[in-house]
DNA sequence: TGCTAGACCGACTAGTCGGTCTGTCCATTG
DNA sequence: CAATGGACAGACCGACTAGTCGGTCTAGCA
């Protein structure tokens, strides 16, 4: 953890790498402190609290999402015009990426509140199903179009289907977190591609 | 919880609910024994520390999910003796299911120790990696012999395809618990039946 | 009846954790 | 130059937490 950079940025990136580790109740203030090499004075100088600091980080980590989705839409939109293409387009593009993210310890930040709802957290619920329904929002949006065009089956319902992005996405996570082979995650969303290049009439490549 | 059922029991009951609710990290061995009714001395006379604790308590939950997995299986083998209809099947059996489950606080108690890596649990790793693969193995023997009858195309990958239905289970309840809205299982897990009807050419009913 | 073993009780302890407080350093301003 | 205020340092505090330990109660048995 460089000195160069400001000690907040610091402090949140070590508070991000424990608590994706251990969990939130888990990672002690003295804990992150020491591991980016800041001071409790620093600490609670820049947060009022240990739950303030769970709120940024998840309210950073937020703001990061929303940008890799706006990023891996719109990189799809350059590939294809048509909806549809756009869609499973989109989703390769998480496949490719999800080698490099194989470096990483796989995981969501949100998960680690999600599944520990202690009431000192829970001003962090609002950023988390707020994340949730951009990406339904966004995703959905191309799937009304497909399904307008004639693309989609009228009986299958567009909101659930791109919730089944997010929820193919945090399985994944999981799956990987637990066997410990990050490999896994890249095998799941090549499901999840080809279910919607099934139901989208998506020609493989 | 009732006085007539043992201690032990009511120890492990009440964790259960506190682990999925909060996390393991942030259940104090205090609070388990407030909301089960028990003493310190009781406690610690069963289970030689709280990592103990948290042993015995997903080596009793992933008792329940093989035996579910047991039952749903056998369930879906009644149904037909295909087993590309047996799997979409067993699905079916978990759609259904989905609904009581959604009075309870739909969750797997395995995320709550895999999303929380602390050394004092790691001893639990082996159990949460152990159910997996029974689900891998038990769902990938029906696709095996699907693929051998040719009702599955060969360049799919039965090992993922069985990890997908697991995934699936876990991205659900994580949007369930996230929106607090339980009905999302069923939906969710409505989208990977469809996937392995249009993967095994089973004809929706 | 007296003895034993195991289930259970709860006050207590040693250590940990979030948070506070006093103070230092240093860049800016008048 | 003195004064000010923000950024940080780290000793310290009280509440809490896992774990201990001496003791009680009951069932079974000789």
């Amino acid at each position: 953890m460089s000195r160069a950079t400001p000690v907040r940025d610091r402090i949140l990136d070590a508070a991000h790498d424990l608590v994706l580790a251990q969990g939130f109740s888990a990672t002690t203030v003295d804990a992150v402190l020491g591991a980016a090499g800041a001071s409790k004075g620093a600490f609670f100088h820049h947060f009022p609290s240990k739950r303030a600091l769970g709120h940024a980080l998840v309210e950073r980590y937020a703001a990061g999402d929303h940008a890799v989705l706006d990023e891996f839409m719109a990189a799809a939109e350059t590939q294809s015009h048509d909806p549809a293409e756009q869609v499973v387009e989109f989703v390769r593009g998480f496949e490719h990426a999800a080698d490099a993210m194989a470096l990483t310890q796989p995981g969501c930040l949100f998960v680690s509140f999600v599944y520990e709802q202690v009431p000192d957290t829970d001003g962090v619920r609002p950023l988390i199903t707020a994340a949730i329904e951009l990406w339904r929002s966004r995703i959905a949006e191309k799937l009304v179009l497909a399904q307008e065009a004639g693309r989609l089956a009228d009986d299958v319902d567009v909101d659930s289907l791109a919730d089944h992005v997010f929820t193919t996405f945090e399985g994944a996570f999981i799956l990987a977190r637990a066997t410990r082979d990050a490999t896994h995650v890249r095998a799941q969303l090549g499901h999840l591609r080809r279910y919607l290049e099934l139901l989208l009439d998506v020609a493989p490549t």
